[in-house]
DNA sequence: CGTGTGACTCGGT
DNA sequence: GACCGAGCCACAC
């Protein structure tokens, strides 16, 4: 994924498609750990806009990117979509929130 | 270059 | 638990 000639989106969006498309299927990773991985570690919410402008919307498994909190937070398709798909990859979700201590992708 | 906005996060009420 | 406000960051105007 990273734009090797031309400019499409920025450096910062690629980072974070890089990030988000390694997350393995059946796990999980939260804005703010994507952001602390670019050493923006306040920087959730720019990682969520890249995911939200995401080109590569099919491509890049945006959908294993949830909130701090264990609350799907959002999807350019809308939440309910992102649910069913993580559902689909073996991920529980409960009252509209995902187990982190379970499901949380942790990747050093 | 200043402002506003948002798929965020945290702390307080 | 829900709501609110403040802090941070990239991006569009």
């Amino acid at each position: 994924m990273s734009n090797t000639s031309s400019t499409k989106v920025s450096v910062f969006a690629s980072r974070v498609y890089e990030l988000t498309s390694m997350i393995p299927e059946g796990k999980v990773s939260t804005y703010g750990r994507l952001a602390a991985k670019l050493g923006l570690k306040k920087g959730a919410q720019a990682v969520g806009q890249a995911l939200h402008y995401n080109p590569f919307a099919p491509i890049v498994p945006c959908h294993r990117v949830v909130r701090s909190d264990g609350s799907v937070g959002g999807f350019a398709f809308g939440s309910e979509q992102k649910i069913k798909i993580l559902r689909k990859e073996g991920i529980e979700i409960l009252n509209g929130k995902i187990d982190l201590n379970i499901y949380s992708f942790k990747q050093k």
